[in-house]
DNA sequence: CTGTTAGCGCATTCAT
DNA sequence: ATGAATGCGCTAACAG
């Protein structure tokens, strides 16, 4: 294992100072162009490569981000992270990923050993933590900024999609179309944003003095699997459904296969409708009528956001919302 | 932005010398049970958190490693990425997520950052560099493992699916089942893994002495709409086509797009057998029949193989080849 | 324009 | 069982 070349090996081979070589490196100061041409060839004639970690620190800026998701596999998060990875790339930072496997203990331990990297800032997806803990963690952190993720009080960044008005747009719609008895497959009990969906649901009822039944409403895991449960046990139970409104399209997709099974034809029989139009979503017959936001540009404005609050600007916007779309197809035209 | 505490810090408020700290933390050396239970309270009452990077300087290791893929949210990698960070983690390794998207140029960045960083070491996924290049970064990297990709001569590691055997069953099935007019989607022309699958498909016709023709081949983006436009075209151009075999499921997919706008039924019509079976191989109607090789699995075997070879065993086995598995679904029972 | 001195936070080596 | 000195590779603040 060869020692990797030093500043200083270039600065003896250059026959100059160790500073000369930094400045040159970080092409500041004022080095005369024929110096710095002379040791400009000797690092590539080296292959030489500025340790980073050195520099961190003195410095104190490590160029380094964390990112937590709950897993990076998702297709959810994984588009999420590439945003993210970009726009911390282009402005010249590398980013950890940390999966928390969905556990609060895990989360817990991947933010202690981002710490201990010295992380210059932290993209926190959809915390499990709650409030005391989040705040709690934060407390020891560099700055911070959450994902699909709200919190009340101190000055940490947030980036979120108006889920409230995605429930809302797309409750709206089957309403529209005449449905009246609508259900709603709505994910893990503990989601804050399968809380807000409800909200928007409701809204959607009164906005035409319809009213809804608490009965059409099923929990479920926020998968296909989860999905195609409740989707069973709702329409089963209610066989009064003409429509199903899904946490996202996972469970979406999960109640399509519950209503094969059936012999339900959507969108005949029950239209469906997701949340999230991830790549899934266009490929599955019928196709999903679902409620978009872009995963790909909320990774890439938390981190822009990340970055700018990291560069000084705290006080710099603090929370992003962004619109959902509804991208109609063919589960419910 | 509040100084992160030190050694120094805790030392001083326990009365100790920074040596004793320094040994409580690493469980090293013989600290009276006294002073190590004193210290630990001083640390966490102080919310004292090492500095992997002052550490990284003396000890040369960073407990860092990078990951390079062509595309993080691409399902294939993502779950790659994911088995491999889940091993790293359990051996206490933060890992550097890289995407190239698909640039070799880029390829290089992000390489030379990683080298930077200072990572222990390289996992390094579907390469698009020829082989000088790869040859050529790899010198300057530390310990390199590649994923999907082999390279001649010296020692880095590798864990690769055995593409070729993927390609025969895959073919060899379809033969099995009387088909003789097999078309094959063979993703993009630089593709290794493609000219092997391409091989396998060769080799199965030779199996039952049947032959096959080259204008039955299309070279395509690895993606649903490469696939969608070269089934078409493929179709078109030659009817009597019985079954298509895809380099991947995407394209699978694709291919199953385009024979619903020729108004062809798969499997009856058209059947078609894909590769990779990615979660969506199941989810779209038909269901894919595909060629199975579990990406976790890969991420994982690749990364475990890294580790060992950082901690030292470098003659520790070099090639891991996963075989795949036919996974036998609607579009080609 | 270039070099010198100092120290970032920690672990290693040697002393006590 | 504990402490003092030294240096990892680099930059910041001064000197010249």
């Amino acid at each position: 294992m060869p020692r990797y070349v030093t500043m200083a090996d270039v600065a003896r081979e250059a026959g100059v100072s160790l500073m000369t070589v930094s400045r040159v490196i970080n092409d500041k100061g004022e080095v005369s162009t024929l110096t710095r041409q002379h040791v400009q060839e000797i690092i590539e004639r080296l292959g030489y490569r500025p340790s980073n970690i050195a520099r961190g620190l003195v410095t104190q800026r490590t160029g380094t981000l964390g990112l937590v998701v709950p897993d990076s596999a998702n297709p959810f998060f994984s588009e999420v992270a590439r945003g993210a990875e970009h726009a911390a790339y282009a402005h010249g930072y590398n980013v950890f990923l940390c999966n928390t496997e969905e556990s609060t203990e895990q989360e817990l331990n991947v933010l202690k050993s981002l710490d201990e990297k010295r992380v210059d800032g932290l993209l926190l997806c959809s915390s499990r933590l709650d409030k005391t803990a989040l705040h709690q963690a934060l407390l020891q952190h560099p700055v911070t900024v959450l994902v699909n993720r709200w919190l009340e009080g101190d000055g940490v960044g947030a980036v979120l999609a108006d889920d409230r008005l995605g429930g809302l747009i797309a409750t709206r719609h089957l309403l529209q179309r005449g449905h009246r008895k609508i259900g709603f497959l709505a994910g893990p009990p503990n989601s804050h944003s399968g809380r807000l969906r409800m909200e928007g649901y409701h809204a959607a009822f009164a906005e035409v003095d319809a009213t809804w039944d608490p009965e059409w409403m099923e929990h479920c895991t926020p998968m296909v699997d989860g999905g195609q449960a409740a989707a069973y046990k709702l329409l089963t139970a209610h066989p009064e459904l003409t429509a199903l409104f899904c946490f996202n399209d996972l469970v979406a997709v999960g109640a399509l296969q519950a209503c094969e099974e059936l012999g339900l034809v959507v969108p005949g029989d029950v239209a469906i409708v997701g949340t999230d139009d991830i790549p899934l979503a266009a490929l599955v017959r019928p196709a999903l009528t679902t409620c978009r936001v872009s995963r790909y540009e909320l990774g890439k404005q938390a981190m822009q956001l990340l970055l700018k609050r990291i560069e000084g600007c705290l006080e710099e916007c603090q929370t992003i919302i962004l619109k959902p779309e509804l991208v109609i197809r063919e589960s419910a035209p």
